[in-house]
DNA sequence: GCTAGCACTCGGTAGACTTGAGTGCTAGAG
DNA sequence: CTCTAGCACTCAAGTCTACCGAGTGCTAGC
């Protein structure tokens, strides 16, 4: 049975909509982004640009809703934009989407601010862009995963305690203690650290050197020690640093309280949180709407995402969690803005990766 | 004009009630605790000990609403306890609980497993917290004030950023990266690390010594830019570190979503949560309920707090933060049992204080 | 001092009715 | 073929009523 039916001006992708529908579609969830209330024909054309009656729109409306676009709720309500729409409006309707002055003026006065060591930054960073959206924001820092050794050093705390902190290239710090064995007097833990410090430097947390065996029992056994507490604070932080930020603004964001509840609860769980941003930005995308991810307790959740860049590698990322009516030129504007600016700035602090001048070492 | 109303048995004390008040005050907060349900003169009397028709239950709720214990939501319900109803509860009725075996199997279990740094520690007490209770946890930990350096140490991340880092006796790491002069070498910031060493080993990071100026101008200037850098970090790690665990657990204990966005935005934001803990232990309480704290917000919250006591001192807290209509007995035995255990840990970690064997220190 | 009995109150639920926003359909104009 | 005006229809939400039932306060009597 070959249809006749009206072939539309341009449709040679399947996902395509004529202008017209495309400029209904964009009027329905623009509004609805707005006031959350289904949009009804009258709404869409007074408020579009578009000069055709109600009645047609409506027609059109029924074209969209059969193509996946649009719901209605009731039969006699207005329609409201399913994920397929929004994607439309994301990928084909949404401007790029600008911040406001006062927005970019926060941005940079943070960004100019921020003093501190890169945790600090990362979460006021949350705090920051949740406060720009309204949103809730979501922080991954770098893994620590490349970063080369620069410093290890045990530290005695008491007479049987002692922390071994290491200080890597990209300036986090990790420290873990450990017990120490009895009657370790302090040249033993003098020499450890040296050994260490020589042997380790360079290697990532991940492979350790091998530290050679020196003619000291009493160091070698510290140096083991050492090692061991070591490779432990590296599995404990081998998950990126998560921070979230303005996780209040959830219960803005939904009315059902078991939706927030399930959101809070997946932001609790900071594996999650990483995969999440990770699987949305490795497909690509800057937005996951709806069920696009495979979260379940996220299904009424848009994400919007942007990479964190060092040095060219993406190594983090930034992200907004807020209902899929959300405002996505403007989530997505600042989660890019602010995605870039701290990857500069991580970048600057990183500097130009040359080692310090040698010059006479053995001062 | 005298009264000459019956005068209960024992009532020396303005806030006493007699005993039968009293059980009928235990049932309906007990009952309304579980159902969160206004309780009726029938449930009382079925449900209590008592063995007296629901008629004299009443006019005993007459009086226990007249003395502001209980309140009545509209004429034709039953009551619900008032702040002043739980306080009373709290002081006289509810016994001092116990966990279950099975949180207390959690809790050793926890204690005898956890490993690694101080921050870890606390972190994952407050999702132990929260776990057992079912109630959003605050864990507060121990400031850095007492804390004395135990070494300093400058570590070069690249040619112009350096990092400084210091450890504590407590086991914290302090850090803070800053810029290098230009052409700064290797030497330079060995020597600045061990003047600075010597310099500030024993100070608090609050009173930082003074360091004696050298031959070398490199290494002075150099030492001036660690201690700013330091002291810094001092200020920025000045609050208490806070960790909060099961934001989420929050949603499920109100029903309105107003009051979960207030109560969750209270928790962001750290300094408002150290004081109210602080205030709370700093009145002898160990529960809040209601406005008894002064945090408006939390008008519908109880606190239950338990100190954190390091050498004898107390040096953090650990918190739940529920409805006003929280399960008193478990949270208190809970926060108890968990801030005990914590004591005992820092307790053990920090050891007996006395320094490693001096032995040849220079190796 | 306690209790049984009773009239009363009031929130909550259920059904009938109304309103209004919004729809789908169709006939007719362009 | 496309658009539009008109119209009958649908349905959520609000209003009104009635009713039920949990719970009360009061009072008379044990």
């Amino acid at each position: 049975m070959r249809t006749t039916e009206p072939q539309n001006s341009h449709s040679r992708l399947g996902d395509e909509l004529d202008a017209r529908k495309a400029a209904i579609l964009e009027a329905i969830v623009t509004e609805y982004i707005g006031t959350a209330q289904p949009v009804g024909s009258g709404h869409v054309s007074q408020a579009s640009g578009i000069q055709v009656s109600p009645a047609t729109i409506r027609s059109e409306m029924v074209a969209l809703e059969r193509d996946g676009y649009l719901v209605q709720p009731h039969t006699s309500a207005g329609r409201i934009p399913t994920d397929k729409g929004y994607r439309f409006f994301v990928d084909h309707l949404a401007g790029p989407g600008t911040l406001g002055r006062e927005e970019r003026q926060k941005v940079s006065n943070f960004f100019t601010q921020a003093q501190g060591g890169i945790e600090d930054v990362l979460e006021r960073t949350s705090a920051l862009l949740s406060d720009l959206t309204s949103y809730a924001a979501v922080v991954v820092g770098p893994s620590h995963e490349q970063s080369t050794i620069k410093s290890v050093q045990v530290v005695a705390l008491s007479a049987r305690r002692a922390l071994v902190v290491a200080v890597l290239s990209d300036g986090a710090v990790e420290n873990r203690p450990f017990e120490l064995p009895d009657d370790t007097d302090e040249a033993t833990i003098t020499r450890t650290s040296h050994e260490l410090q020589s042997a380790l430097l360079g290697s990532t947390l991940a492979d350790l050197a091998v530290v050679q065996p020196t003619h000291d029992v009493a160091v070698d056994a510290l140096c083991k020690l050492s090692l061991e507490a070591l490779g432990q604070a590296a599995k404990a932080s081998d998950h990126e640093a998560v921070f979230v930020g303005g996780p209040s603004r959830l219960a803005g964001s939904f009315d059902a309280i078991e939706t927030v509840r399930g959101v809070l609860s997946i932001l609790e769980q900071q594996l999650v949180v990483v995969s999440l941003l990770r699987d949305v930005l490795e497909g690509g995308l800057s937005v996951a709407i709806g069920s696009e991810h495979g979260y379940e307790p996220l299904a009424s959740c848009a994400v919007v995402v942007a990479p964190v860049n060092v040095e060219g590698q993406q190594a983090g990322a930034v992200g907004l969690l807020g209902p899929t009516r959300m405002n996505y030129p403007a989530a997505m504007a600042a989660a890019e803005v602010v995605g870039r600016q701290l990857s500069e700035r991580i970048d600057a602090e990183r500097g130009d990766g040359t080692a310090v001048n040698q010059g006479d070492a053995r001062g």
